[in-house]
Order: structure tokens, then sequence, then C-alpha cells
DNA sequence: GTTGTTGCAAATTTTTTGCACCCAC
DNA sequence: GTGGGTGCAAAAAATTTGCAACAAC
């Protein structure tokens, strides 16, 4: 069976996270740790957006035989980004990290007041993002698009707290 | 002379943001003090893109006399976003700022390999926003539309160093 | 056995804050 | 005169790094 017989697209459709992970640390001469493994499994068990710190709580809350520390954290965040199994966002001055791989390209609307993010899709968005960046002659390799305001529940508190009888 | 002879959306463009800024101040009981009137002068001088640490350095470079702290600079720069005078962004880890009032809404490329910013307009994108927002019961205050990739000026001396004669 | 990896703590980087003194109002 | 503002230095917060012990390969 040559290599030929796994067209890079299939393999990238087919494989669970971990072994997407593997397959890039060996391409990188890296090796595959247990640290690397368990984070791995980790962060995919669920789809939430998390930070470093909340990641590195859930690896050592409640247990005296830590999983990963601090330093290990960080440095596999990196590498997952890398690998494109993980996106990260600069939110609010702390990086912010969903997952990427083998789940649908999205951006997202971010409440400014309870901070939840929400997820939509819009391939009009794409279309446009390559035609402004085709007429600058810019190479795209991906993007951020992040719109700010107020959800919906949150604008039902803020009406109840600011304007208790101007409803009428 | 009732006060609807001015017209929020007038009074908006006509002023200079240094006196737009102290309006702001005025209507916050705050008070208009030398540094503040430094540190928007000095950033409206030009239009570029600038983060805390560069504005601290120009305004304390080669003069014993500092013109402002640390401190004044970044407590001086929310106050510019709260007014609406500066936009900020966060990029790789670190807050960088903008005009924003008296100039017209865009959006940037961000070159990963220079790390410059080219600004661009679509009012395709806007329309999208809303109407994406609109779906979810969203109020939108603003947005953060970064496309990422490689500018042209980079590609050319990427490639260049990359495939000097493909040899190897 | 070799070489990349981890953990820890110290170091960086970026931004915020407490407080005594100062100045705009 | 008074209360907000400033500068300074220390504190926080987030992330990175040097290095010795350790573990994949």
């Amino acid at each position: 069976m040559s290599d030929d017989d796994f067209a890079l697209s299939d393999v990238e459709v087919s494989l669970q996270p971990l072994e997407r992970f593997e397959e890039y640390l060996q391409s990188r001469g890296k090796r595959i740790t247990k640290q690397r493994r368990i984070l791995v499994e980790h962060v995919f068990r669920r789809h939430e957006h998390f930070d470093a710190d909340e990641l590195l709580d859930e690896l050592q809350q409640s247990r005296q035989d830590k999983l990963a520390s601090r330093a290990t954290v960080y440095r596999a965040l990196t590498e997952l980004v890398d690998a494109g199994l993980l996106r990260k966002m600069d939110l609010a001055g702390r990086a912010v990290y969903e997952h990427d791989y083998g789940y649908p390209q999205h951006d997202h609307l971010y409440c400014t007041h309870c901070h939840s993010l929400i997820e939509f899709h819009s391939d009009g968005l794409v279309k446009l993002r390559n035609e402004v960046a085709q007429g600058h002659q810019f190479r795209v390799t991906g993007h951020k698009f992040i719109v700010q305001g107020i959800c919906e529940a949150c604008q039902r508190s803020l009406r109840r707290q600011k304007r208790p009888l101007d409803l009428m």
C-alpha cells in the first residue's frame, strides 16, 4: 500500500484530533508524550471556548497528581494552533481558544456585557474577504471577525434594570 | 437659540479631536489637564496605528521633561476609547490603537510576516454584519474584522529567500 | 543512549493600582 | 480650598524561558 492511497483531504477529515496531532508531531520530529495526549483529549472532549488558565485549572483542580504544568499547557496550546487543531482569538487582553479541526468555519457575535460568544457562519463573508484581499494582492491565510454588541438576554436584563416603568 | 439648533451629527463632525475630548471630559466632571491635552494633540497629529509603549516613548524620548507618565498614558488611552476618539484592537497580545473620531469606518488586512496593517473599507461587510446580527436579535455596537495573511511585499521577499534556485 | 520534553521558578511583557503630592476648577 | 489627576514604584496578570531531571524513541 503506497502513501498515495491516502489523499491529504481524506486524511484530514477522517482522523481523530489526537491522531491528527500525532501526525503533526511526527512530521516535526516531536515526541508523543503523556501530557500532550492528555491535553488534546481533554480539549476535544467538549466544544467550548476557553483560555489557558481555565484549561490549566481543569487539568490540576482537585487532584494532587497534576496532569500538566502551566508551562506545558502554554507550550501545547501553541502547538495545537500550529497544527491547525485550535484557533486562537485575542479577546479583552487574553487569548481564547476554540476548536478548529473538524469544526466548520465560523465567526462570532461577542456580547460585551456577559462576554458570551455566539457562533455564526456566513458564506458571503468569505467571498467578500477574498475579493478585498485579491484587490490588494494579499495572500489570505485566515481572518477574525468579531461582531461586538449586546446579546438578546442581556438586552432584556438591561431593559428591566434601567427602565423599570418606562414600558408603557 | 435652542439645543436643537445643533443636531448631534453636526457637532460630531465639526469639532476638533481636542475639543471633542474636552466636551467628553466636561460631561463627566473630569478635568482638562495639560497631560490630556498633550496626549490628544500628539495622537491626532498623524494617522498611524500605535500601542501604549510606542506612544509613551514618543512622549518621553530625548527630553528630560517627560510629557506624561506611563500610568497617565494608559489612563488617557482608556478615556480616549471611551470618548469615541480612538479604536482599540487586540493584536498579538497587546493593544493597538487607531483614530476613530473623524475617520471613516474601515477594517484591516494584517500581514503576519511584517505585522503591517492595511486599511480597507467595505459597505457589503457592514450590511452583512447587520443582517447576521438581526437574525440573532443581537444589538450591534461595532465589530473587528481582521484578515490575516501575507502582504504583497512580504510575498516577494519570501519567494526570493526560500527558493533561490529550488535546489536541494 | 540521545535528544526532545517537562516542571519549576524566575524572568518578561503589558497593564493596573495605591498613595502622597499637585493642580484645575 | 477641594477633589480629581499625576507620577512613581509596586503589584497584577498573562505568557515565556533557563535549566536540571526525565522520558520518548
